[in-house]
RNA sequence: GCCCCCAUCGUCUAGCGGCCUAGGACACCGCCCUUUCAAGGCGGCGGCACGGGUUCGAAUCCCGUUGGGGGCACCA
């Protein structure tokens, strides 16, 4: 029996098989997501396979990249369900054995063609390759797999279906250079072989490669896997999103202030969802519920908007001392964690990313406020003088609570026939340096008297100084 | 050029032949609340790409068209 995973029961492994060349990628992280569920919800393994064989692009440090960021959404050796990670550069002696044993079989052949050979052959450069040495009995050059003339392969996909390739499409592709060193394609499959992978869940762009591994498995003389293509993530032009255009790093996202368990729980709604009107759900409820033949096989676009929108959810959903503690990484050392904590829960409500605290709070720790320009225009108009006056003339009296400040303020705001509305605009921006911010009252309540007073004054002096356009 | 995949509101999706006058979420637009801005509440806008079949009945099945996308290295 096989349920709609395909899972055949505990012994499912699954991998994940990054190439470090670069930052880590939202659509990676996906693809590791939708494993990581697979493996727990089976009490199986996800393997990580670092495939690192490309020498002149990979780096050491974005490997590290890897496996931080994978622990940051949750997928880590804390789990007994993690393994590895493995290094594919350490299994070479695997992958030239493997190359031998085609060779030894007949299945493949060395071949001493270039490029440019082919082309002259065939005419172009999109032809594929034309079998040209496969009967020449060389023992030396590159090494390619002789596929099927006639036929067709069956890739069955979980997500797909029934995918046919017609095997006259399909060429005697390499499999090792001609100094011997293994390529991609082989490697990939001698690993999940000797790993004892039985579900390969990848993204849609290696669909095409996938018919030529089942024949490498077939011709090893090892059932071929499970094989899932869960659909690419795109931009908003539908193009697979790149590294080189697009805002893909899930550092980045990271570094913005996005929490792990918003961006696990978006990542995981992009091509798959649970199938209630619920979308904003813990891992835990996600993990058991997903199955990859629900996954929807059309491209998911990768919505910042909506991401900040379930970050705000997950930032307004937690206690406010775990709140403050999570905005530790954006708050200057001298900062003062008392009065932050007193003003955090009113800036909960306010932001969607973490990163966007210090523009909230600032005010309170820096000797002045950061004057926004567009603000003070905005709020400095005529008659924002007498305000500001009068309310600090109240200021050194009143007694200093959100309640009594407030009704200070409206009374000044009245005497000049305005409303609070109205009459809080130029002392919030004398106060905060900006035209929206927190709750007024409690924010000159954190402040201070003195400080409050000073910054009125400040004020003052700057309006005295260069005059609110008159009309 | 060749091979392959895909197609429900702007976006992510629910739907797997009748429960659909197509549901939810994000975005957007109103209104309420309100010291700004948020948050919250209420309401609105908006979609089955097109054409043929199959069927008593199709968003759901089949074929075609169109439109997107992915892959075609002695890279991974």
């Amino acid at each position: 029996m096989t349920d709609r995973n395909g899972s055949a029961g505990p012994a499912l492994r699954v991998r994940f098989a990054p190439s470090p060349t670069g930052m880590f990628h939202v659509g990676g992280a996906r693809s590791a997501l939708f494993n990581w569920a697979l493996a727990e919800q089976a009490g199986g393994r996800f393997v990580l396979r670092i495939e690192d064989t490309d020498a002149a692009r990979n780096r050491p440090e974005w490997t590290e990249g890897i496996i931080s960021a994978l622990a940051w959404i949750g997928v880590n050796g804390d789990s007994p369900v993690f393994e590895g990670p493995y290094f594919q550069s350490a299994y070479e002696e695997q992958h030239r054995a493997a190359v031998t044993r085609l060779l030894a079989a007949g299945r493949a052949y060395h071949c001493t063609c270039t490029r440019d050979d082919v082309k002259a052959r065939t005419g172009s450069q999109h032809q594929g390759y034309d079998g040209h040495c496969r009967e020449r009995g060389l023992t030396e050059g590159a090494v390619r797999y002789r596929t099927p003339d006639q036929g067709v392969t069956v890739v069955d996909d979980l997500v797909r279906g029934r995918v046919e390739f017609p095997n006259d499409a399909i060429e005697d592709f390499v499999v090792a250079r001609g100094d011997g060193s293994p390529l991609f394609v082989l490697a990939n499959v001698v690993d999940d072989i000797e790993m004892r992978i039985t579900h390969v869940v990848r993204a849609e762009e290696h669909l095409s490669n996938t018919p030529k591994q089942q024949l490498l498995w077939e011709a090893l003389g090892v059932a071929p896997p499970v094989w899932a293509h869960i659909p690419v993530i795109v931009n908003e032009k539908r193009q697979k999103l790149s590294k080189r255009r697009d805002k893909v790093a899930l550092e980045s996202y990271r570094d913005e202030g996005y929490l792990p368990e918003a961006m696990v729980n978006y990542l995981m709604l992009l091509g798959w969802g649970p199938g209630d009107d619920r979308e904003i759900m813990p891992w835990s409820e996600m993990m058991p519920l997903f199955r990859l033949a629900d996954v929807n096989p059309s491209p998911a676009f990768f919505d910042e908007k909506k991401l900040r929108a379930f970050n705000g959810e997950y930032i307004r959903a937690l206690p406010a001392e775990v709140f403050a503690a999570r905005c530790e990484p954006w708050l200057e050392p001298d900062w003062s964690r008392e009065i932050f904590a007193r003003v955090a829960p009113l800036a909960q409500t306010r932001i969607a990313v973490l990163s966007e605290i210090r523009a909230n709070v600032d005010f309170l720790f820096l000797d002045e406020p950061v004057f926004d320009q567009p603000s003070w225009d905005k709020a400095m108009k005529p008659g924002a003088e007498a305000i500001l006056a009068g309310y600090l003339a109240r200021l050194e009296t009143v007694s200093f609570d959100p309640e009594s400040l407030k009704e200070a303020l409206t009374e000044v705001g009245a005497e000049h026939g305005l409303k609070l509305g109205k009459a809080q605009a130029p002392v919030r921006v004398a106060i905060t340096g900006r035209t929206v911010g927190l709750p007024l009252f409690e924010s000159i309540e954190a402040l201070g008297r003195e400080r409050a007073v000073d910054r009125l004054r400040a004020a003052l002096g700057r309006l005295a100084a260069a005059p609110a356009p008159t009309g």
